[in-house]
DNA sequence: TGTACATCAGTGAACGCGCGTTCACTGATGTAC
DNA sequence: TGTACATCAGTGAACGCGCGTTCACTGATGTAC
């Protein structure tokens, strides 16, 4: 006896609840903020985005006004999530991380090969370099918090001295990525994370 | 008296021979490694690229392969550019640049301001690090040529260290391209540059 | 030097495709009574 | 609690557009004699 089951060829029905709104809205928003760290902000298409999320494009636009929209609103998230995860498994009352902490973690080879979930400053420094004012100024905000946390953490407490670290960890982590030859892009993480760790030790008088 | 131009409405009339064939090609990879450098490597499309050079989108398949054919000599392109500016106005003969020099014309506002004329690796190091292997291959060599001759002009003469410097000139410029707050991005120009002419005197012992 | 012919750089119409966006429709949700 | 109805999240066809690429054509260049 053979038993023909019916099988259920629609999709998963969606809801419709408010709660479901706000659920979706999460999905797709958390979805483009990996998409624009991993792949560049002009390589989020609305129909691939709606899709990678199981639904359809035309239900975008419930929840953004416009592609631009929702990359700009993925900017920030993305710059959000990876301050976040920056300052990792932090629970509110623990000390601020070391400086230490923060040049081994950024300057790594997880770092490195980690795009989706790293520094956003890092993954799209170019793309936003080029982009409109709204966006940079965004990124902006970002950079100087993440200068102002990294002078606090240092002995100098100085914010040139912050800058300089600063510029020096987005610098590795992107060259680390382009470089083809794994002994040397680990090399250069390496040389440039002790480099960045000797500068903490208070210099010459 | 009125009299009526004979207008010529064609267009300049293109020539045939060879040699306009290879100032053609000429003409089309010089303004894609411009435009590679200005606005990234996905920004640049066969028609736009070929009306900018007064030619038909039609030709442009007598010069390259492909779009991607393109890109890829383009980037070669923009690299050496970038680097040959890096060594300006030098003739055989001349001593290597110093260090001091170095420095300040790569981490300066007119670099930060002249992204088509400036530095390929702080132009597109993001687009290529999401780039295929061959690209990030063309990049790296490129990286490995400026650490090297950087080393050559330090006291240290330490690769490790023109890592260092490489990494915080690239990104002090990437950063700067983004600040929107113009002081901001002057200062941190500054910064970053007074430190790193700072870190070749010789350090304590 | 002059003529006849092959070559081939450049032209522009045409192709299929994916894009962002719009819209009429559907059916579950949520509300008024 | 039950019913009637309005709302609106999600669907999928359709739009105009720019893209990369192809191709039949044109006329100047370059060559063979």
């Amino acid at each position: 006896m053979i038993i023909i089951q019916k099988v259920n060829t629609r999709k998963t029905t969606m809801g419709h609840s408010q709660a479901d709104k706000a659920q979706s809205r999460e999905r797709i928003l958390r979805k483009a903020a990996d998409a624009v760290r991993d792949t560049g902000l002009e390589s989020v298409s609305v129909g691939k985005l709606m899709r990678s999320v199981d639904l359809t494009h035309g239900g975008f636009y419930n929840h953004f006004a416009s592609r631009s929209d929702l990359l700009a609103q993925a900017l920030e998230r993305a710059l959000v999530e990876g301050a976040r995860s920056a300052t990792a498994s932090m629970k509110p009352g623990d000390a601020p991380r070391s400086y230490e902490m923060r040049i081994r973690s950024y300057v790594s080879r997880a770092h490195r090969d980690a795009r989706t979930s790293g520094c956003a400053i890092a993954a799209l420094a170019s793309d936003v370099s080029r982009a409109d004012e709204a966006s940079r100024a965004v990124m902006s905000a970002f950079i100087d918090d993440f200068v102002g946390q990294l002078a606090q953490s240092m002995d100098s407490q100085d914010e040139g001295d912050a800058m300089l670290a600063v510029s020096a960890m987005v610098g590795a982590v992107l060259l680390a990525r382009v470089q083809t030859d794994p002994k040397k892009s680990d090399a250069l993480l390496k040389s440039v994370r002790d480099r960045l760790l000797a500068l903490n030790q208070d210099g010459p008088a």
